[in-house]
This record gives structure tokens, sequence and C-alpha cells, in this order.
DNA sequence: CTACTATTGGGAATTGTTCCCATTAAAGGA
DNA sequence: TCCTTTAATGGGAACAATTCCCAATAGTAG
């Protein structure tokens, strides 16, 4: 009786998350999975990509659109600094603030404490151009 | 040459508003100006709060649903530390860290930098029960 | 190899939000 | 006060992200 069974779909969205750095929406890794000449349905990437979040293989976050994006769960936790113009974006990394952060959440009584920090603004080559 | 009319329905949304403690969605302000005998459009709530947030006269967040969800807000530049389960909404401070993500966008460079924080969690009254 | 059933995929359905545009009504001036 | 101008409204269509439905497909245990 099985549970859980390895299909290729899977493998294929593991695979295509691995080769991304920072978080994708499912669309993006729908899109690449095609352009990759995998066929693979767009309900198929949802559905896993769900199911992958509740067992806490990887990271979702809601971005500013309200566009779920993904990510492997990866244990180094980090940031990004983002420009507005070109779509740069810089790992930062703050031990302070995650400290910091956590703390807030402890001193007011919450736990399963998480969050999120987007830096934005235009980088130089932007700014000259 | 006025470039801002106060509408009753302007006026009846920041009433709405008022009356709400926490982060309500736009549907929501919809459904409650309706229940109050207001007529008003779900375009034009949409819109105001839209203005509102731009204006920084209202908070706005995106929900773990994809919703995105408004509130008055005070004054100053500050932060939220949000409950998962009831959206209990407290408003954090912190000149540390606003000093700190300044200094990160133009360690790297960058100009007009902007950042937002979400710290999240699960509060003590929905931890118990 | 076979039977069982978890999983797939694609199109329809849902949901939150924005767009379009003819109609309505603030606000300043006569 | 009454016009005139045009900001603002509202409702339905359009959109985009996501979920649902279900017949067809394909892992896996035996």
């Amino acid at each position: 009786m099985a549970t859980q069974r390895l299909t290729k779909q899977r493998k294929a969205i593991t695979e295509a998350l691995t080769s991304q750095e920072n978080f994708r929406s499912a669309q993006e890794i729908h899109a690449l999975l095609n352009a990759n000449g995998e066929t693979i349905g767009l309900s198929t990437v949802y559905r896993n990509l769900t199911e992958m979040f509740e067992s806490r293989d990887v990271d979702m976050i809601i971005g500013t659109d309200g566009e779920s994006q993904y990510r492997l769960c990866s244990d180094n936790h980090h940031h990004h600094l983002t420009c507005k113009k070109c779509g740069l974006a810089i790992e930062i990394t703050g031990e302070a603030l995650e400290v910091w952060a956590k703390q807030v959440g402890i001193d007011n009584g919450f736990t399963e404490i998480a969050h999120t920090l987007e830096i934005t603004g235009v980088c130089l080559d932007c700014k000259n151009s």
C-alpha cells in the first residue's frame, strides 16, 4: 500500500527547484519544465508544490502581487536586496536581524515565529542610465 | 481645480476603517458597508483603498492566502507582527532595523532604498485553543 | 504480469482584483 | 444660487492565479 509514488513529474519538479537559487512561482516552474521538453500539467505543478510545502520540503512566500513563490528549503536563511529597475538581487544575511525578529515575537507571546524582509532600491548601474 | 473630492463613499470607507481594529480585506469592507445600508461599488472600495495605501493613509499587508488586507495606519513607519491564525496585528517599530536596512542598501551602491518586513507567528490565545 | 489505486492533465470553475466607460455629483466661479 | 468642469462612481466584463473535477495513465505490491 504505497502512500507516495515517485512519478517522473515529481522528480522533474524537484529537479527544477534544485536548479533555482531563489523563489519561483508555480507558473515559472511550470514554464521552466515545459521549456526543458517535459510535458507536465499546471495542476500537477501546483498540487506537488503545495504538498511539498506541507511536508516542509519547500519554503513558500507570498509575493507583493499575491503570487505564491516556492524554493527548496535550505538551512541558510537569507534575504534579498533587489533593484526595482532591473531585478538584480543580492543576498543579504543579518544574524542580528534574525535574532531581533525572533525576540520581538517572543516578547509578544508568539510561537512559530517566521519573518520576511525585502529591501529594494535602485542599483548603481540603473541609476547611471 | 480640485484634485481630491470628498465623496460620501470615500467618507464611508474611512468610517468603516475607523471602526475596525485589525486588518480587513477589501471585500470585508465592502460587505460591511453594504450591511450598513450604504450602496457602494466594489470597484470603488478597491480604488479608494489602493489610493489610501499609496498616500500612506492605510497599511496594507498580503495575507497567507494572497488576499490584500487594509487598516488605517498611525503616522510613523512601522512593521507588523501578525498572527497566522486570527490575524491579530501588533505594530512594531525598530529604529535599529531601519538604520541597518538603509545601510545595507548604501553599502551595495543602492539609492531610493525602501524595505518591508513582516513577522508572523501564532499568538498566545490561538496557541491555547 | 496483473490488479489496485495514487497520480496526472486539461479544461472548467472559482476567487480576488483591475479595467472600461457611460453616468453621477463635488467644487469653484459667475 | 446655478453652471460648468471633470473627478469619482459602479457594474459588468476582463484577467490572472489557483483549485476543482474526473476520466485516463502509470507506479508498485503481490
